[in-house]
Parts: C-alpha cells; sequence; structure tokens
DNA sequence: AAAAAATTTTAATGACGATTAAAATAATGC
DNA sequence: GCATTATTTTAATCGTCATTAAAATTTTTT
C-alpha cells in the first residue's frame, strides 16, 4: 500500500531486484534505440508488459532511471577493467581482455549497456557521481596504457588521448549494434585486435622494431 | 558544403543563410553540451542573443533545428572524405588524412559538429535522409579501407567493423571536446595515428611482416 | 481462507517548453 | 524621409508526457 518506493526499497528482496534489471535493460534498449528524448515511460512499460505509472514502484521519475542505467553501464565497465586486471599479463594483453569482456557483456544476452548521452541532465548530486565513475574507469584505463608502455607491449603514445580514442569505439557500439547475433561475434572478434593492432600492415606502420 | 534551403525563406540571401550558419553552431555547441532533451530553443537563443521564439524565424521547429545539424555534421564528413581522396595516395594515406581533416573540421574555428544521437526522434523523411547519407559516408570509408587492403598499406580486416570502430572514436569526440585549443592540437596529432597504427609496439603486434 | 503486503492500473493533474500570432523594431531601397 | 521588407519580441496558447493519488488486483503470509 504504501506508494513511495525508494532505490534501496527493500534490501534483501531479490524479486524486486530483479524486475528492476529487467527494466534497466528494457530502458538501456530503448534510450539507444530510440534516443533520450524520443522514449517515453510508455515505451519502456510496453517492452516490460506494464503500464507506464507502474515504472514508479521501482523508481522515482525519470531522471532516476536514466541514472541507474548509467550506473549499471559504469559498473560493467569496472568489472571488465577488473577482471582482465586480475588475470595479468602485460598491458597490451590486459587492453586486449579488458576490451574483449567489456564487449562481451555490451552484446551478449545481459543486454545492452546505455550510451551515457544525457549525463548533462541528471541533477546534479547523480551527475557528479556518474561522472566520477566515467573518470574513474578512463583513469584506470589509461593507467594500463601507461604499463604497457612501460613494460614495452604499448608503442609510445599519449596516453589521455589514445584512452579517449578507444572508448569511443566502444561507447558508440550501442548506436549501431542491436542485438544480432551475427554482428554480436563479429564484434568481439574483432574490435579487440582493430583497436589494439590498428589497420597498418606491417610494413606500413611506421614505426621501429626494437 | 551545400545546405538545403529549408524554411524555404530566400534562396539567395547570404545574410539570412550565415544567421542560419551561426545558429546551428550554437544548437550543435547546446546538444553536445547538454544532451538533446537537456537543451531548450531559449538556450540556443541565448547564445545567440536573441529570444527563442526569434529562431522560429530560420527554422520551422526544433526538430528541423537537429536536423539541419545533422545535415551539416553528414556535409562537414563527406568533405572531408572528398578531399582526401581527391589527394590520392594508397589506402592507408587517404585513410590518415580523411581523418585529420574531419577531426580538424570538428576540433576547429568553424566549430562543434553535433554528434547523432538523437536520429532516431526526426521525423521519418528527414531520419531517412540522414541515416541516407551516414550509410554512403560508411560505405566510402569501408571502400577506402578496402583498397588500402588491396593495395597492401592496410592488413586485412573485416572492413564492415573497422570502420564501426574508426567512426565510433570519431563520433565520440564532441561528447568530451568542448574548445579547449591545447587539446585541439593532440586530438588531430594524435587520433589519426592511434587509429591508423593501433597501440602495439612493433614488435608486439602479432603480423607478419611481408 | 482471511489478512497483510506487494504490485499494477485507472484516471487525473500539472509542468515545462515548443509553438504561434500579432505587434514592434530595425534595416534597406528609393 | 518614406515605404517596404526583414528581423525580433511580447504575450499567449497548446501538447505532450511525466507524475501522482487512490483504487483494484495479485501475491504472500499466517
Amino acid at each position: 500500500m504504501q506508494s513511495r518506493p525508494s532505490p534501496a526499497k527493500r534490501p534483501g528482496d531479490t524479486r524486486f531486484q530483479l524486475k528492476r534489471d529487467r527494466m534497466l535493460r528494457a530502458a538501456a534498449r530503448c534510450f539507444n534505440l530510440k534516443g533520450y528524448s524520443g522514449t517515453s515511460l510508455k515505451d519502456v512499460a510496453d517492452i516490460l508488459g506494464l503500464t507506464d505509472a507502474a515504472l514508479y514502484y521501482y523508481v522515482r521519475n525519470k531522471e532516476e532511471l536514466v541514472y541507474l542505467c548509467y550506473i549499471r553501464a559504469a559498473d560493467v565497465g569496472r568489472d571488465a577493467m577488473q577482471r582482465a586486471s586480475e588475470e595479468g599479463g602485460n598491458g597490451l594483453e590486459i587492453v586486449r581482455s579488458y576490451l574483449r569482456y567489456h564487449i562481451e557483456y555490451m552484446v551478449g544476452e545481459q543486454g545492452p549497456v546505455a550510451i551515457m548521452s544525457e549525463i548533462p541532465s541528471l541533477k546534479p548530486q547523480h551527475r557528479d557521481e556518474v561522472l566520477e565513475l566515467s573518470r574513474a574507469h578512463s583513469a584506470r584505463f589509461e593507467s594500463v596504457l601507461q604499463q604497457g608502455i612501460s613494460d614495452g607491449s604499448i608503442a609510445e603514445c599519449d596516453v589521455r588521448m589514445t584512452g579517449n580514442a578507444i572508448m569511443g569505439s566502444l561507447n558508440w557500439i550501442p548506436k549501431w549494434f542491436h542485438g544480432d547475433e551475427q554482428m554480436a561475434e563479429r564484434i568481439v572478434d574483432e574490435f579487440p585486435r582493430i583497436l589494439s593492432s590498428g589497420l597498418a600492415a606491417a610494413d606500413f606502420s611506421g614505426r621501429q622494431p626494437r
């Protein structure tokens, strides 16, 4: 009977959590597919077979829905990075694993991850939190790049720019990938290689073998 | 760079065109900075020192404003590609020039280029047109990649995925770049190299020199 | 099976920003 | 300077969702 739900509604209730998670995935799909302004709460509700008003049982408002999608997206990236780091290896190997894990998640069953296109319209507190997670992730990625440069597996480069380049590539995937199985495989196979090895044929790369 | 005459005001009026162009750049800046839903027409008007209603002298409505921003973005890409192609060279060289030209424009004076995040909320006719331009550009890029593979300057790869990877990286730039001069230089310097040469140090690339 | 709690719906309400029309001002041509 | 056209503003209006409250239903508990 209580109609004042919160994010942390019932700490131990897995059913609630699961349903909300389905909801977040539905929302992410909508946002990626139709854009933020183009998706109404009804669009999200339709996917779940609910009515728009029912969503308010799980989130306070639309802003929070976006916020939660972004938190989830950030978690996915962090987990991929964590996993790759734990496996160890040289910098280049960690980058490759990380890319593979992150991409596998994005294009896999666990369903789409929201593009963070609307961070600016989050409320300040949420915006700051998401930006901080985002920043932390970038920093961590850059430090792996740096490690790779140190151990000789990665060529000298501006790690900041390189990080931006690779992250952009990753972040854009949900914009054009919408659940095609075949495509998913190609992405997982090709992206880590493309992003780490680049285009140039060996004798065109303009690099000095040591 | 050609623009369509949309509010069919006056075909040959350059003053009108110039003002509208300023408006498109202001809009692009807002959209990239605050997100689509986060920018009201007033935000755009404020930049120009106008009132929101004045914008309607230049565009029919907000949808058309977005549409025009996207057309402009597509034009920029097309022109960069055209220029690079005309200069000739092997596939890899064309890719590098193209990236450089496109990026130079994006981070340069001519001001920001809108991220195409909201194509889905365009009206069908506009959406189709923008998608077609987008598709054509991708196709052209992929054909340059293919050419590079043929002439041996680019390593064997899935040109579709590779195109997506590189385009994503490019498309994401306006998301994090907001007019810092220093940064602009670094982007122009580093991106073409990163995207074409990749990360791996020469003896880690896993490629066979021919 | 009754009671309590959880979930969803129905039916309003409300806010915000896009849009419009008419009036006002500025610019241009004669 | 006068007339005409171009540009901008003022002052509403209008629609679209997001949001809410209360009621209805379903599920769980005892």
